[in-house]
DNA sequence: CCGATAAGTGCACGATCGGTCACTTTTGGT
DNA sequence: ACCAAAAGTGACCGATCGTGCACTTATCGG
């Protein structure tokens, strides 16, 4: 790997860190060079532009994503086990200390639900995505089940961990991890 | 009540109907003041500075979601009817066309829940408060039950809203409120 | 109907935004 | 060790950010 790809990784390393705090929009050239010690041009020189950054940006979140939460989680059997495991890992992933303010996706998520454009696209598809894997775990976990109660399950895994994030970050809500937990077993079964 | 009121009850107006889509940080003095016809200095002085308009707009967002969520259901008997309603109302209020972006209380949890200040304690007061009621109505549904396991009740509540929003809003399902309900039957029983 | 006060305008400010360009420094293959 | 290409710099651009100030216009009680 040459010092550009190097420089590279690292601008959107810091990049998404930065988006975990101050979403999507709040992450700017200035401060991002800032934190880098580089200058603003020295940055822009490995992306086109700030949207082809943010994008960049959101492929790298993604790779991150299924690098810390599917990948520990594929060797496990699906179903339950697998399950478990997946839920975990996005517990972790929320709580990383490479990611200051939560999950990133979140945070783009709920910034872009309503802003059509590239950057959009790109997140819904990876959440998307990531809701379909979802769904082929519960299935495992549950052969005999409906589709229409695979996805409620899908968007109650989704719901608990939406909530993670909130209770855990915006009301300091020291018990959270419990919560979530206990949702978890009321979901899957004891 | 004077022009001047009428005025500053009109910017907040809009400016929460913006709030929605684009979040808290993504309204400017400058949008805000062309939206309605008025130029910046004659929005700003119904306001000493930008941060108290955003103050002024999480307590006008508290006042709505008040008048829109819990008012309509207070005359319902206290636990089940009531938390339908409450239910009921706070699917609308993510609906409403007013909002076009959904719940601003959403948008600007997310954004804020790692940004000390003055907007993030009066916007997690604002969530505690409304958790506090919801644990009253859970404990009136389910008067033997413990501590723990009503604020995982709210915990569920909350994560199902947040699950609506983010299914309807970014993915595009159709069948989010369906989803909603049928998790909502799953948490109440039916 | 008048005059004091409230409401709103318009311009200018320093800071910061994303972005360009000519330039210098660093890197790495031969 | 050399030298072309890659990496990074720094000054500058127009636009927009929030804000201050001197000013004009509209409102409304006496």
């Amino acid at each position: 790997m040459g010092k550009g790809e190097d420089t590279r990784a690292r601008i959107l390393d810091e990049a998404m860190r930065q988006v975990s705090v101050r979403g999507m929009t709040g992450v700017s050239l200035g401060d991002l060079a800032a934190a880098m010690n580089l200058s603003k041009s020295g940055v822009l020189k490995h992306f086109q532009s700030m949207e082809t950054l943010q994008l960049a940006l959101l492929d790298a979140m993604t790779d991150r994503f299924v690098a810390e939460v599917w990948k520990p989680a594929e060797p496990f059997a699906p179903g339950r086990e697998r399950l478990e495991k997946l839920f975990e890992r996005e517990l972790a992933w929320n709580d990383s200390e490479n990611l200051p303010g939560g999950c990133p996706l979140t945070s783009a998520a709920t910034e872009l639900d309503d802003q059509p454009g590239p950057l959009r696209d790109k997140l819904k598809d990876n959440r998307v995505r990531w809701g379909r894997t979802l769904k082929r775990e519960f299935r495992a976990l549950r052969p005999e089940a409906d589709d229409a109660t695979l996805e409620t399950l899908v968007f109650q895994w989704k719901g608990i961990l939406l909530a993670y994030g909130h209770s855990k970050r915006l009301l300091d809500d020291e018990s959270a991890r419990a919560q979530a937990t206990a949702a978890y077993r009321m979901l899957i079964g004891g």
